[in-house]
DNA sequence: CCCATGTGAGACACGCATGTCTCACCGCAG
DNA sequence: CTGCGGTGAGACATGCGTGTCTCACATGGG
């Protein structure tokens, strides 16, 4: 049962990814059951869109751990992230977008978490040297999010290889559109 | 009375930019006009985002012209768009994750165009050896419009100052994160 | 075998935004 | 003054998504 909960939230995932207005009866119908039994799993579409929120949060810990931010060089750290981020990007978009809706709402503060341990990261970077200290590290953070949107849509809708998401977000967030002479 | 329609669409933009999900009568309500006038300029919803698109996409158009896409160094073409693209930020966001919803549909030709125009400046930037070339004018032309994206809801939430905006942007779109010795 | 649990299918009412309509009101030109 | 166009306010019906309920059916354990 905990394991249908699981599948199902991972179904209205990769539904709700793609069109966010989805119903509740298709989500029901992406997930092979049906809208009665999704109701007995989620009270309604608010508790739907927690549980989905939780996830992310959960993923998203999963993938802070998983890239060891706190080894080697922070550069390399990002780059782990990124990589550890492509496989719930899609989640991540859906619920970037939706928290815009939220405004004063109690943001979850597992969101907060999530920030702090990425924008710690940056500041890191930047007082070893490697980052450079005029771009705050609340911005590249934020800019670290829309990248992972934006990468996420351009996979979705075709524009872009799904191996080539980790490197194009990284080059560009790390290294910019110039051309260096070295290295 | 195309004054009047003009004025209200303006107040439409600001106020979906901050809630997307806004009632028509909210819409209504924020422009000082009854719901029965705004009735009177746009049929429905649907027209009213429709015209909110076409409004975009002509004030993107005059930032494009505005910003001289065609002269000088690519780098500064990309700067001063960048600048263009502020005051217009916030209704770009709403009409970029508007988008996401409407797939296959026939996505309004107008986009087409900015996004060429976009992409071709990043290719001149390419081919005069500006830009690194492993990066593809598709996707830092997407990238932008998450930056600007993320950057105008930063602005919104007052994470962010709105004279920093530019900098933010251009800065990491065009020099990355990491610290550079020279210049 | 029989009962219990979980499920699918469908009916039903409700809330809400929307679209449409009517009516009264106001300003203005004739 | 009078007729007219534009407006605000509100009523009304409609469609749609949702939440809730009932009932029939299948499966699995006692």
């Amino acid at each position: 049962m905990a394991l249908d909960r699981d599948q199902v939230l991972r179904s209205a995932a990769a539904l709700l990814t793609r069109k966010s207005t989805a119903t509740m009866d298709e989500v029901a119908k992406a997930a092979g059951i049906s809208r009665a039994t999704l109701h007995r799993h989620f009270a309604g579409r608010d508790a739907l869109v927690r549980a989905l929120e939780t996830l992310g949060i959960e993923e998203c810990g999963k993938a802070l751990d998983a890239a060891r931010l706190d080894e080697g060089p922070a550069s390399d750290a990002v780059r782990r992230l990124v990589g550890e981020f492509e496989p719930v990007a899609g989640l991540l978009a859906f619920l970037y977008g939706e928290n815009q809706l939220f405004e004063g709402e109690s943001q979850n503060e597992g969101w907060a978490r999530i920030d702090a341990r990425i924008a710690a990261l940056f500041r890191r970077g930047q007082e070893n040297g490697e980052f450079r200290i005029d771009l705050t590290p609340a911005w590249l953070t934020e800019a670290l999010y829309g990248l992972v949107a934006s990468g996420a849509w351009a996979v979705l809708d075709g524009r872009v290889a799904t191996k080539d998401f980790q490197f194009m977000i990284v080059e560009l967030l790390l290294g910019g559109a110039l051309r260096r002479e070295e290295s």
